[in-house]
DNA sequence: TAGATTGTTAATCGATTAACAATC
DNA sequence: TAGATTGTTAATCGATTAACAATC
């Protein structure tokens, strides 16, 4: 777990280089993105560091050259494709999700135990015994489970199989990575509740726990 | 952040032990519920010890005990409430997504610059404008934020303002919190993108970074 | 030059783990 | 009792921050 935050700081700061080049700027300080990001300026400059970037000691870092090294480091030339097993609702909306592909991101089939229709938004849906040999077929790296809790597992056992190698899991059950197979859990449910249990403890210290330390 | 982590490990903690109960176990081991949550048994006991939960050193944890004391500080008795602010395809999934229920929370209600319909699976959707009136009368605290990236910190304000305490945010936009009001941002694309950088990165290592300390 | 910002080191902080005495 | 498990302390680990010398 200990890489998933700086990947995550990393690709933000991708993305809001990118508008900020596009906003015509063309110098930022560790400072601005410290802002932008919601951290502080010692780690920008820290996670640079760390990545070889180089900045300028008086005026920051160049825009372009860092846009230039993160495409180096994080670019994934290619269209990233990705399939969904799932087309309820949840599976529905992210096949229709349009701002995927601004992100590079293409969803190129979907699969359910009983498609309700043979596609949505163009995309073909197959029925679920498909998934294998498509995946074997079309070298699919990454897919996404929004089937209900019952059968994720099984799902993510046949995706793993067929040779997917990480899997966004909307199912409210907690998914354990593997060796091959590298699992992120999205449990909506559990999100939306500790927003609530956050109400509950009103200051900002964290009461929840009583801890004599 | 901090406090974050540890929420999540009780609120599945929590989770567990209602079905470890429903299975018809009486006691656990920490041992047994770090295997089911992929974390230690130390940090388990950890973790018991700090919210004053008592085993025996013999027998475990007596799983009605638990579950008692996890109600006691984790339940919300009453129903959870939420909105959803945009009823495009995430927020129609949202709306329908039928295992919410389950864990007591409820959407009361939709809201859309232009409502596709009146109502979605008899959850009324009301124009935008009515959201802070809605809010205010219906005491809601806590929304969800399903519209496109260009509307939502627009939102954002107008639930933080109508006196909204938790937001959780699948616009692809960080909104930050503040003192008052609580944002979780789930990114989607991002969390792909991640996936997909993973792929670039074989080792366990987590080689994206060369750092020479 | 004077001023500002980087790059880096050492300090801090917190979370997790290892280990073991207490004890059922 | 012997064996097993908790509860807790001290050690470890890693991430973040503070601070400042280097330098543009």
């Amino acid at each position: 777990m200990k890489n998933r935050d700086l990947m995550l700081r990393l690709l933000k700061y991708k993305r809001i280089l990118i508008q900020f080049r596009d906003l015509g700027l063309e110098k930022v300080f560790s400072n601005n993105l410290g802002d932008a990001l919601g951290i502080s300026a010692a780690l920008v400059r820290k996670d640079f560091s760390r990545m070889g970037f180089e900045g300028n000691r008086r005026g920051g870092y160049r825009i372009e050259d860092l846009n230039r090294e993160f495409e180096r480091i994080l670019g994934l030339s290619e269209m990233k494709d990705v399939i969904v097993a799932g087309c309820g609702n949840l599976g529905k909306a992210l096949i229709n999700h349009e701002s995927f592909s601004k992100e590079g991101i293409r969803i190129i089939a979907g699969f359910d135990i009983k498609p309700p229709s043979a596609e949505i938004n163009g995309i073909p849906v197959y029925p679920m015994e498909i998934l294998s040999d498509f995946v074997r077929e079309h070298a699919v790296q990454v897919g996404i489970i929004s089937v209900p809790a019952g059968g994720a597992s099984q799902v993510r056992d046949m995706m793993a199989e067929a040779g997917i190698r990480g899997i966004l899991n909307f199912a409210p059950v907690e998914l354990k990575s593997s060796q091959n197979c590298q699992i992120q859990n999205v449990n909506i449910g559990l999100e939306l509740e500790s927003l609530f249990i956050h109400l509950l403890f009103p200051s900002d210290t964290g009461g929840i726990i009583n801890d004599r330390s």
